[in-house]
DNA sequence: CAGATGATGTTCT
DNA sequence: GAACATCATCTGC
């Protein structure tokens, strides 16, 4: 690529979102999220993601429709961004057909474009935090990063501000590691976390 | 490095 | 009230 320009590139095609939750969850590792606004553009790399799906006791969806998990039961595509202990935001992609619940968690981008204002939006100390390494390393800190507010929920991510779309077209391949998912009660053995390989960019604790 | 803890809003019992 | 798909900051190795 002689330039990537994240917010030129075309978004990922409803079919993308079709299939099963982690399935998903796999081919999004190494896709580009983006989100323009007056503020301006971020974007990264999708490193780190976790599957949910309809029969899984972790997840939202698990108990049937409510008005908090409704855009996980709309169409492969459609954005759920929720609150997470009070305080953040986590951001999801639906998954599969309408009616059938189910998402894929975003848990880590590695920061491409708009590193200046992410760090701002992070509120970082101005000395220690401009380290990329911190900006997007965890599902909070990823929605701070990149302006992910719950005016996003419900929308859809091959269109308008807050877009999914393809990675850099000649990308090292992706490599991928397996692990049980991070912070869940239910179902702790399922391997539905997915994350590039060696990559520093991914949540902590860092599987092998 | 691991482990504990407080901050905080929303959902569900 | 309790639980929660988290994070920053603290303690003690």
């Amino acid at each position: 690529m002689a330039t990537f320009t994240p917010h030129e590139q075309a978004p990922l095609s409803p079919k993308f979102f079709a299939s099963s939750a982690p399935e998903v969850a796999r081919a999004l590792v190494g896709q580009v999220l983006v989100h323009e606004n007056v503020e301006g553009v971020t974007a990264g790399i999708i490193v780190e993601t976790e599957a949910y799906d309809a029969n899984d006791p972790a997840s939202h969806a698990f108990v049937g429709r409510t008005p908090r998990n409704a855009p996980m039961f709309d169409i492969g595509g459609t954005c759920y961004v929720y609150r997470s202990y009070g305080i953040h935001w986590c951001v999801n992609v639906a998954t599969g057909a309408r009616d059938y619940g189910a998402a894929v968690l975003l848990r880590a981008l590695r920061p491409l474009a708009g590193l200046a204002l992410m760090a701002q939006r992070r509120r970082c100390d101005p000395a220690a935090k401009l380290d990329p390494v911190h900006l997007c390393s965890g599902p909070g800190k990823l929605t701070q990063s990149m302006g992910i507010t719950s005016e996003h929920n419900h929308t859809l991510l091959w269109e308008g501000p807050l877009r999914l779309v393809q990675g850099p077209p000649d990308a090292p391949p992706v490599r991928l590691v397996a692990a049980p998912r991070i912070g869940i009660s239910q179902a702790k053995d399922v391997p539905w976390r997915f994350c590039l390989a060696d990559s520093e960019f991914v949540s902590r604790p860092r599987p092998r």
